[in-house]
DNA sequence: GTCTATATTAGGATAGAC
DNA sequence: GTCTATCCTAATATAGAC
């Protein structure tokens, strides 16, 4: 492997074990067994290296969203679907523990990081849309919306969340967890069974844990 | 004012207004027209500080949701009591822009924060639950469950949301999303005029929000 | 209590040899 | 490409005069 796509590695791995903010230039070099001043060769300092390192999150993520699908029913291969972009963030994970900091730090990113929450949120919503296309579910407009919006905050929030919340969960755990908190939100829209599906989710979700 | 609670106050607006990562002891100190030397007797550093802003919202936060409620049926009224917990939140937002950060930092926040959520989750369980009692809403004990938590984390996760998908408003602002946002989930449960209660909270939420 | 002056440290960054 | 050595800066922290 190239050095420079070591450093990137390491530093991501690095990240999102210690948090972005408690670790240093000096750490990745140290972790890699090289000097600083190498390091400094290919990076300029840590900005750069983050750059860098969203760059590969926006082109994976945007793979991921743009994927065609046919909106299946079926509940696993929506859970398929939403563990998939949630594993792609949790990736990158660091990048969410601290948003608010690192957006306004590099605020080139802030418009870019909007836009792919604005690509989840039209995922979500066309998900919902061939839902009640098929009579799964009964809601206005409004209501697809609110909820649509609600899925994108909760992609966006969860890492933070279940961390704070379940400190002690694995990562797809974690994720599991997140899939069904987006996907019990359909449940009181469903036109007809909804105690069942409701049952038959939660044991989804129990198998889907059990698992990890 | 003592100037103990000169510097408080002060750091606090400024951990608000810049984010606490990016305000340091002497920020602090220049901004009260005061000397670096002269912080450091009141408050070893900015641990201390920060322990103690927290104490103050700890304080206030209990103050405020063991308040006797009578949990009423009125939009209004439930609206303004969320309304109070958040702009409590609000009133030390910089402690929920950099949460992960700051919790993994002072760990003994840690457990404290959680109890604070936990506290929040049951002023929620039992407004929905006394909606239940009235048969204003229709849901199982899992459904109401799963509400609770969603506001929790509501309450918890709104203050960066908000500020990133919509970085313009003002706090008052939103707060009143916020509450829409949590207010709004109850819709779908309503054992009638579903209609009528999602147009009437629309209504109640652009009315609050021209206001500020 | 408040000041000035200064020490300490950590992190970011570069120059120059190999 | 990689190393060593060194520098710069910002932030934390303390000593001692007033």
């Amino acid at each position: 492997m190239k050095t420079k796509d070591r450093i990137l590695k390491t530093s991501l791995a690095l990240f999102n074990e210690e948090g972005e903010p408690n670790v240093s230039t000096v750490d990745i070099a140290s972790e890699l067994e090289m000097s600083p001043g190498n390091l400094y060769y290919h990076f300029k300092g840590k900005e750069p290296i983050i750059k860098s390192l969203y760059n590969d999150y926006e082109v994976e993520m945007l793979d991921v969203l743009s994927a065609p699908i046919n909106h299946p029913l079926r509940i696993d291969d929506n859970w398929i679907y939403m563990y998939i972009i949630f594993e792609e963030i949790y990736d990158f994970r660091f990048f969410y523990y601290n948003l608010a900091e690192l957006l306004s730090r590099y605020d080139t990113l802030s418009m870019r990081f909007t836009r792919l929450v604005d690509a989840k949120r039209k995922s979500m919503t066309a998900i919902y849309q061939h839902l009640r296309d098929q009579d799964v579910v009964v809601m206005s407009d409004e209501e697809l919306s609110v909820i649509a919006d609600r899925c994108s905050m909760m992609f966006t929030m969860w890492p933070t969340w279940s961390r704070l919340s379940n400190p002690n969960l694995t990562v797809p755990q974690a994720i599991h967890n997140g899939v069904y908190s987006i996907f019990s939100q359909v449940t009181p829209f469903l036109s007809a069974g909804r105690e069942e599906f409701q049952e038959l989710l939660a044991s989804f979700h129990a198998h889907m844990m059990s698992k990890t």
